[in-house]
DNA sequence: TCGTAAGGCGCC
DNA sequence: AAAGGGCGCCTTACGA
């Protein structure tokens, strides 16, 4: 029985379009100026071309021209709307509502189709999509051309509506042909992914202009012993030519590298940074800029949400409230190798400092919105105890389970560790070198490497020759995980001339695309995501594997925890199917029910929750037992998680 | 004036 | 044969 009888095909019941927006912009107003809010919140922000391409219920459909002359916004009531980059579409349809211009209209559910195109393995942009999916050669160089024009030239022509159409018709076939293949708790993470950027994180505003403050001050100071530097937005601080003039003048060595990791250069701070502080200056005003920059970014991208919002929340009686700053995100669905989101639109949210730096401290800037806390939870150790599983060893499993720390287990299991006492107490040195090992060397680390990983996991400062010998034991006392590299290696490059596929427990799969050996006799493929060849070999295909499967455990418990919050009693896992339940289908929080909180981001494996103050306790329970779960399809694994109440973002 | 590559640095 | 990896953003240098 063909699996596709299993799923109706739905749009008898619900419309599906396309759609696709053109808006005007120019060198200075643009998405690449701005962040897409105050984009379409500008004063030059037009929107002079709308396309709809699919299916209603009364059969085809398709139109083009301003949406101001749109008279069928009936059809859009309950459909399905699917954009190529439905996070912007989304946005313009939202603010051409708020404009006017798009009446209120219910139960519409968005989803993107360059989210399912980066899911499926293939690249996020419309032209390659399709050129790689549904075989179409799509030129766009006359289309970026008419785009570029102002609306004189471009209303009512021809050419320009020709061209929208057709983005909306391709957006469309790209959705009909492979939505199937998209499991829907996917496209509503991608959905969410999206809308929970937009909502944005609150700022405590007064810390952020203090943080700027001392930011400055620091940066100058640094400048102020950069002899070439005297204007610090003209000259070039960081410049090694600069720096290496100066040296020669001095009669001095230049460091040929100054990265913070790089033994070459630490000796060359040893003997002369006393003397000579240009190498720290230029660390320290790299430093400071950049963070500098980071807290600019957020400040010029604040923007205060009407107070009408804010009457929803239970909290919106607490005074000030109204006047709440916020700070929209972008986070990328997919945007990695093994799936995981990756950080988007000129802010990382997934790679804000740990602590304080500099006197300042960015991920206390956000905070939760007033009567509200932070539930900070994530998940412990979660790659290793994954690697563990897929080797099957039982030996370190039953130790973990057991509640056993991690570290210890592996000391217990392959370092000779045989004493009752817990390793930290008896002996913090081997508990170190233990954590370096395991977050090390599962994925093929060689010597060299290791002597800094060492320093980075355990705070060690070991010679090569022991690294050697730590990397050669870990090998030999780990003979599943070795035989693991080896296995997948030689299936690998079995594959050269072909598709290498690697199955994950979920189900998902990773895709290595036209496996070649190249001229210097390493083995390439392409993932497609971010376009980028890239070497390949059995210990960072394991890496993959591990990394992808922590992601999907890690996304199962997200919609798990966000459907939780909004008061949906099922689980994130569903029958396979397109049809949305009744009630879901406004956006992707059911309106019917008063949520009791909200995701607000999240980072790999850890997840920032909103809920008001006096539900702290009760929501934390619940979420550690969401993310304590083990999912079906990884029976055995041990799953832990921690989670911390807090009055802004920290660890 | 643009895009791109490379070095550097922040996180998981 | 051996090889930790995954990201994004900043600056500088360089070439079209």
């Amino acid at each position: 029985m063909p699996t596709s009888n299993l799923k109706p095909k739905t749009s008898n019941c619900t419309p599906i379009l396309a759609v696709d927006f053109e808006t005007c912009y120019g060198r200075e107003y643009s998405l690449k100026k701005l962040d897409a809010w105050s984009y379409v919140h500008h004063p030059k922000f037009d929107c002079y071309l709308m396309s709809v391409y699919g299916e209603t219920s009364t059969g085809p459909f398709e139109w083009v021209g301003h949406p101001k002359e749109f008279r069928q916004w009936h059809l859009f009531e309950g459909a399905l709307l699917v954009a190529h980059n439905a996070a912007f579409d989304s946005l313009v349809f939202k603010r051409l509502q708020s404009l006017g211009i798009i009446p209120e209209i219910g139960n519409i559910i968005w989803r993107c189709t360059a989210s399912m195109s980066v899911y499926l393995s293939a690249p996020r942009s419309l032209k390659k999509a399709c050129k790689q999916l549904l075989g179409i050669a799509v030129d766009k160089t006359q289309r970026d051309k008419a785009m570029g024009q102002s609306i004189t030239n471009l209303f009512g022509d021809d050419a320009m509506e020709a061209y929208a159409l057709e983005d909306a018709r391709l957006c469309y076939l790209l959705w009909d042909r492979y939505n199937h293949l998209w499991p829907t708790e996917e496209q509503e993470l991608a959905t969410l992914t999206y809308e929970w950027g937009q909502h944005g994180i609150t700022v405590d505003s007064q810390r952020l202009e203090q943080s700027i403050q001392a930011l400055e001050l620091h940066r100058f100071n640094a400048v102020q012993h950069l002899p070439w530097v005297e204007d610090i937005d003209e000259d070039t601080p960081l410049s090694h030519r600069k720096l290496a003039e100066a040296c020669r003048e001095a009669g001095i060595p230049c460091p040929a590298s100054l990265a913070m990791d790089d033994p070459e250069c630490a000796a060359w701070e040893e003997k002369y940074g006393s003397d000579y502080v240009w190498v720290d200056a230029m660390r320290i005003f790299r430093r400071t800029n950049m963070l500098l920059k980071r807290f600019n970014t957020v400040r010029s991208r604040l923007f205060t949400p009407l107070a009408l919002e804010n009457t929803q929340r239970s909290s919106a009686s607490i005074s000030g409230s109204d006047s709440v700053a916020r700070f929209p995100y972008g986070l990328k669905y997919f945007g990695a190798v093994p799936g995981r989101w990756s950080g988007d639109a000129g802010f990382n949210v997934q790679n804000m400092p740990r602590g304080e730096l500099f006197d300042v401290d960015l991920r206390r800037c956000f905070i939760p919105f007033p009567g509200n806390v932070f539930i900070i939870a994530d998940l412990c150790q979660i790659e290793p105890r994954i690697l563990a599983w897929l080797i099957g060893d039982e030996t370190f499993l039953d130790l973990v389970r057991s509640g056993v720390d991690i570290y210890e287990a592996h000391a217990r299991s392959t370092m000779g560790y045989t004493d009752l006492r817990p390793l930290k107490e008896v002996d913090p040195a081997m508990r170190s070198l233990a954590k370096a090992r395991t977050l090390g060397l599962g994925y093929g680390c060689g010597s060299k490497k290791f002597v800094a990983v060492a320093k980075n996991f355990g705070g060690l400062d070991i010679s090569f020759a022991e690294a050697k010998q730590t990397v050669q034991d870990f090998r030999s006392k780990n003979l599943k995980i070795y035989s693991l590299w080896k296995r997948i290696d030689r299936d690998f490059k079995r594959s050269t001339g072909g598709d290498y596929y690697i199955e994950l427990p979920s189900g998902r799969e990773l895709r290595y695309l036209s496996v070649c050996k190249n001229t210097r006799g390493y083995y390439t493929a392409s993932t497609e995501m971010g376009g980028r060849k890239r070497k390949l070999y059995g210990g960072l295909l394991t890496e993959n594997l591990v990394q992808a499967t922590a992601r999907d455990v890690f996304a199962e418990q997200l919609l798990t925890i966000h459907r939780y919050l909004c008061g949906v009693p099922q689980a994130a896992r569903l029958p396979c199917s397109v049809a949305s339940p009744n009630n879901n289908h406004q956006s992707s929080t059911p309106n019917c029910m008063q949520p009791i909180g909200r995701v607000v981001f999240h980072v790999h494996d850890e997840v920032i929750v909103e809920v008001p103050e006096s539900k702290a306790a009760q929501v934390r329970e619940k979420i550690l037992a969401i993310m304590s779960t083990t999912p079906d399809w990884l029976s055995g694994c041990p799953i832990e998680a921690e989670a911390t109440i807090n009055h802004h973002y920290t660890k």
